[in-house]
DNA sequence: CGTTTTATGCTATAGATTTGCACTATCAGT
DNA sequence: ACTGATAGTGCAAATCTATAGCATAAAACG
């Protein structure tokens, strides 16, 4: 969920030619205070604007590829996205929920990692590290 | 990796028949030290065994829903598998590399979190903590 | 032995994502 | 504005991973 970012400068920054697409499927990720689905955002898009299964997948790929949006892995088969840790969003881990799947944002301070040690001893390039908590939901109980 | 796991012995501790066919599947878990895909695993039986994908899937499903491997979400599209967490195995993250697919595990001790703050404050049931580092393993770079 | 339960195989299907190709829109330089 | 190049979108088909349905084989049990 994001009321301070402009998706147009977004785009620019990272030198994207903005769309009426592009804005639509980073305002419906931006708008949520939790990870969607690719399915999710071509759903909701797709209510009020025609537009096409595998554009969102194109676009998802090159915001994901620009560091705009992140890409997570839930506990079942499909991805989820959110928007990219930031100015204004810290890095946090993510609850998903085995019975309903829905994805919720945990709070930066909820759950903590010390990666200093990993860092040091790894011998591969770290790009992102993924926390992901697996349970059931408040609502499904 | 194990060496010290009787396969035959954690069937019977989680009321399971042994089979020849979930044998197979947990020496083949159990005889990597990274994570496998039900595709590795199957393709790994099938030079020796005739064996089919489907049977595959359905034993790895009973063996994680005993608790006997554990099923973990990759940056790719697959789940990979390996032994669950028990006397021999303490609980780690693992690394995957987006380039050639593998997966590794990190060191139990190379990765820490502090779950307190979280079981604490989170109003739903909590099953498991994943951690996942994606980036480039040292082979690709 | 006959019956029930469990495990496996085979085929078809579902679900998520990707590819190939055609068409359209936008841009940069004239 | 015109033109060639580049980038974005749509549509249909393909791919990859996993699951469902149904038939058969194997094991357990009375």
């Amino acid at each position: 969920m994001c009321n301070q970012c402009d998706y147009e400068s977004l785009l620019t920054a990272v030198r994207l030619r903005t769309t009426e697409n592009r804005l639509l499927v980073l305002t419906v990720i931006g708008g949520n205070h939790y990870p969607l689905s690719a399915n999710d955002i071509y759903q909701t898009l797709a209510r009020n604007n025609p537009i096409n299964r595998v554009t969102v997948y194109r676009i998802l790929d090159i915001l994901v590829d620009k560091g705009l949006i992140e890409r997570l892995s839930s506990g079942g088969r499909a991805f989820y996205y959110g928007l990219a840790p930031n100015r204004h969003h810290r890095p946090h881990a993510h609850f998903y929920c085995t019975r309903c799947g829905q994805m919720e944002c945990l709070n930066p301070d909820s759950l903590t990692t010390d990666t200093s040690v990993l860092g040091k001893i790894f011998t591969g390039r770290i790009d992102k590290v993924e926390i992901r908590v697996d349970g059931v939901c408040k609502n499904c109980l």
